[in-house]
DNA sequence: AATGAATGAGGATTCATTCAT
DNA sequence: CATGAATGAATCCTCATTCAT
């Protein structure tokens, strides 16, 4: 994964990630057919893990600002904790390689969101208009948010009250009225 | 240009750039002493143009709510009537090829947005708070908006009523109070 | 080595290496990292060679010009046993690929000469004048001799008898008196 | 011619012949059809120009002591006067582009100088064995001769008192007696 | 099952040659 | 006639993939 962040996808050699995996390249070829497979195996696992975090952090009965806050903050501590998973997710373009099983996890995080930003907008909590749009607003602010940062220095993601600063912006953008 | 948005740079191979420029290989190489210089020059062209779209449309000397209409249309715009470019642009990576003169062009650009929102907060007619910050969320909400549309679909960016919706939006995440 | 010798360095293709070599491109790379170092390790391999069969064939403690008979026959042996590796070494320049390590090597030849020269002269046995000079021209005359063979042609270098002659002949140029 | 010696033909390009001409790459192929045939009009040109040296300083009357004197002198003359044609000319490989006009050249040098050694070795003056054989080891000598140098440094073929030296011995190789 | 050398197609770059200006 | 940009085959080198050990 850190290969794949560093240099792209197409940039980076299998020689280099079985290097840094600390295999040899043979070995590889024994767990995934082809450089593609290993590149949706790495986005399905990275991918499925911020999944993961969403879902355990938010309590889907909360009402919707809170189950912002919580939503927000499991996603800027993962961006915090695995930054460089966080850029490979969400800085690149994986088309050429992602297959519908690597799809399928990346459109199960849109329907968790897009569930909330509906019953938000059932309970007058969240402003009106196509749901998708708004998760993509929120989203893309989110990849913003932690991409404002210079490589190697520490993400702002990590610093909690910008963190806060940031959620109380969005939800302005979010809320109804 | 084409070929590293769809193909991403390390992804694009110069015999393809060639021909869909319609010279020959070589050709290339003697305006362009390598595929780095190509890509720098490529994302330089373009980021200068983003750049002038957005100078020219804006009135620096508007109200923010005025000024930041100007600036989130300009942009929409200029996604939706050069996706593969603000996709080139703003989906991918670039630090692999990237020299100092592209930088620049991207700073200009920050420097520029930056202005604006501090020139705002003093007004009191934009949120405290780090400006780069505010900068990457409003950007960064930009970008996931154009960005939420599947390849070959029309893209958001350019239905009137969803870039006003999603103007208002970002604004209401931006304005002070 | 062959392929340099028929076709010069520059002019020869790593293709055309491997395929002599019976192996793939991919594979040379893997124990030369470019088309110079293969340049150097093969001028290395041959010089030290011959080098080798020189300082095999001398009695540093011989009389002049029973050493220099051992030399002469030694090096005329080699170029004709390996009259391309010779062609190789001799008859083309190496500058453009050469590096200090392959220099090395060929110092090594001439630092051996110059004892031999240099006792010799000490001995009266040798005409006297810088030694570099002396052996510029002795060595001169014996590549002379192994070049003067048309491309095919059995070298003369092999005849022993006019080895001998050219023998005598260059010994009555290096003779004192 | 530099760019032949410094570079090797294979390791020259018409562009850097161009550029040191002083004109266009495309008024070369107005002279020349090809880059073999500009090599083998270098070729002739000095090759020529070294053979009318060596005829113009030579008395073909003389005795062999003095014929050979005038031949030594001219050629180390000349390869002082032209150091990188002398070593474009000595030094390198022609075989890759040389037609037969231009090996024509080469054989009218030889041959003159069959005819002295043939005369000398008649006259009782020139020691016995194959004349091409004796050839080749005095201009072997002459070729050591001038390459005794390192590049750069002022050659020895323009130091009076070390051609004298170098004349005397390989005089003394081709004497007979 | 792990290794890593070998393979050769493919990629970036060069360069002899052509030809419109 | 001179120029030098354009061409694309050929060159050096890389890298995904295979397979004998």
């Amino acid at each position: 994964m850190r290969t794949f962040t560093e240099n792209t996808f197409a940039g980076s050699s299998m020689a280099d990630v079985a290097q840094r995996a600390g295999v040899a390249v043979g070995s590889i070829y024994r767990h995934f057919p082809s450089k593609e497979s290993l590149g949706n195996a790495v986005y399905q696992l990275w991918k499925g893990r911020a999944l993961s975090a969403i879902v355990a952090a938010v309590d889907p009965m909360a009402p919707s600002r809170t189950a912002f806050a919580q939503m927000w903050r499991a996603l800027a501590r993962f961006a915090a904790e695995h930054p460089d998973a966080f850029a490979f997710l969400e800085y690149q373009q994986h088309a050429a390689y992602l297959d519908s099983s690597g799809q399928a996890t990346a459109d199960e995080l849109t329907a968790f969101a897009r569930a909330f930003v509906v019953r938000g907008q059932q309970a007058g909590e969240i402003r009106p208009g196509p749901p998708d749009m708004l998760i993509a607003l929120a989203y893309g602010a989110l990849v913003g948010f932690t991409r404002d940062v210079h490589p190697g220095a520490p993400p702002s993601a990590g610093d909690p009250a910008l963190v806060t600063a940031a959620e109380e912006a969005v939800w302005a953008m979010l809320r109804a009225g």
